[in-house]
RNA sequence: CUCCCGUUCGUCUAGCCCGGCCUAGGACACCAGGUUUUCAUCCUGGCGACAGGGGUUCGAAUCCCCUACGGGAGGCCA
């Protein structure tokens, strides 16, 4: 049995699309899965709209994604070049077998490809015009998720344009052939395509690869696939929105494919170890950014915390956070504070802004809560002593000290709680009150608590 | 207009190929309760689906047919 070649084959457009993602990973996948290459093969004929950067906002989100290619640009590979713009030598010698068979004609200026059978005309609806079509027998595609699906293509196609650039078509079936790919997975929207690209595969005189159509992403509400414009659909927009790379992945792959047995969060060995054809759903799918940014929680809490740290130290730098000046082993405590809380990457600023700067607001509502129970003035100045006299600073002695004081005031401990938070960090929610004072320090907590004071 | 593909809780899905173990399972979301100083986590419970109709069968979510709905394609776009 021969090595499995699997491709992606993008056009860069400037967005790297979720579906194209999907499409990519699922190719990756059954390569890492078959031990197999896959190969990435930019389709970049377009020549307006392929740019540099195009290319560079693909091959990053790959790589972001952690899709490595075997073959392709920057990687190189003995079925070269990589991007179709450098192949046209090779398209034409694949034309030329065309030619030679009879299987092409010249109509107004452009290049057809003919079908066999016999050939008769009618009116089209869809073109609103007199067309001809030919009574060609049905191709048959084995496809390795949908099974036998029959389709008869029914009429002669372009296959270079007047202008000599050969299209799509015509080119995606050549590189597969030059390229020796043994599996074509893509996208449910070229399965009525692909008797055309039978036909040419046949006319070629090749073998046909195995394809395997994997159903559509559809936006998150109202009709149709998902577009570029849609809310979620770009992978550079996670990565902006610090979404951790693997929950991400972890979650695409679930869109469409399932392991059968309920599991969800995977590690990315255990995906491949167990993705294949059968596992991939025929429907379509629903993209649901919420079910997304539960699994990125899910995957933020079980991050190590030396993993979490740069992650979060590189989001507190850009929201304008001076971490020069500020202790690593109190940036670590501050995290380990809270990385168990946060939901998201993009929240943390607004969770621990106040451990590292003096100048919070205070949250108008939690203000006025305080200000309906017993008066926050008398609260205070009950446990100020702790924090001035306290000798040993710590989560527990704290608890003690203030239990005494709520003892002899005929309070519960957690009547001080909400002042003291409100004081210390402007907010009604946060890390854990004690451990939370116990790491800002009573170099922090008094002078905040002297001049939330002298503010009431 | 034609052709192709699909249709299980709101969403992602298990079950379907090889009919009985399905009073249809899990996850997210939502609701209620518990834990918690708060928030988050965590725990318990609830809500909630076989698109509809015909067959076949002792028995159908599972097999067959029809209809409806959804998606895709039909380009000198990819």
């Amino acid at each position: 049995m021969s090595e499995v070649r699997v491709r992606f084959a993008p056009s860069p457009t400037g967005f790297f699309h979720i579906g194209s993602a999907r499409t990519a990973l699922f190719n990756w996948l059954y390569a890492k899965h078959t031990g197999g290459k896959f190969i990435l093969r930019i389709e970049d004929t377009d020549k307006e709209r392929n740019t540099e950067e195009a290319l560079q906002v693909l091959l990053e989100g790959m790589r972001w994604l952690g899709l490595d290619w075997d073959e392709g640009p920057e990687a190189g590979g003995d079925y070269g070049p990589y991007f179709q713009s450098e192949r046209q030598s090779i398209y034409d010698d694949y034309l030329k077998i065309l030619k030679d068979k009879g299987r092409t004609y010249e109509k107004d200026g452009a290049l057809w490809f003919r079908l066999e059978g016999e050939r008769y005309t009618e009116y089209d609806e869809f073109h609103k015009a007199e067309v001809e079509k030919v009574k060609n027998a049905a191709v048959v595609i084995e496809d390795a998720i949908r099974g036998r699906v029959e389709r008869a293509e029914e009429r002669d196609f372009v296959i270079v344009r007047s202008n000599g650039e050969p299209v799509f078509h015509f080119v995606n079936v050549v590189d597969d052939i030059a390229m020796g790919i043994t599996h074509v997975i893509r996208g449910e929207d070229h399965l009525s395509n692909t008797s055309k690209h039978v036909e040419l595969f046949k006319a070629l005189g090749a073998e046909v690869p195995v394809f395997a159509h994997i159903p559509l992403i559809l936006k998150q509400s109202g009709p149709g696939k998902m577009s570029k414009r849609d809310e979620g659909a770009l992978i550079e927009e996670y990565e902006q929105r610090s979404f951790i790379a693997d929950a991400v992945r972890n979650y695409i792959c679930l869109l469409g494919w399932s392991p059968k047995d309920d599991q969800e969060k995977m590690s990315i060995e255990t995906i491949i170890e167990r993705f294949d054809f059968a596992g991939v759903n025929k429907g379509n799918a629903r993209f649901d950014e919420t079910k997304l940014s539960a699994l990125n929680a899910e995957y933020i809490r079980e991050l190590a915390m030396d993993v979490f740290a740069e992650k979060a130290s590189s989001i507190l730098k850009a929201k304008g956070i001076n971490l020069g000046s500020i202790e690593e082993s109190y940036l670590l405590k501050v995290l380990e504070l809270c990385q168990g809380k946060i939901k998201s990457m993009d929240t943390l600023f607004d969770y621990v802004h106040y451990f590292f700067q003096d100048g919070y607001d205070f949250d108008a509502k939690g203000m006025q809560r305080i200000q309906k129970g017993v008066d926050p003035k008398v609260l205070l100045g009950e446990i100020m002593s702790i924090f001035e006299n306290e000798a040993e600073y710590s989560s527990e002695t704290l608890e003690s000290s203030i239990q005494a004081i709520a003892e002899a005031n005929e309070r519960k401990i957690f009547a001080y709680f909400p002042v003291i938070r409100m004081a210390t960090s402007g907010l009604t929610g946060g890390p854990d009150l004690l451990p939370m004072l116990s790491v800002m320090g009573r170099e922090r907590v008094l002078p905040r608590l002297q001049s939330f004071l002298e503010k009431l």
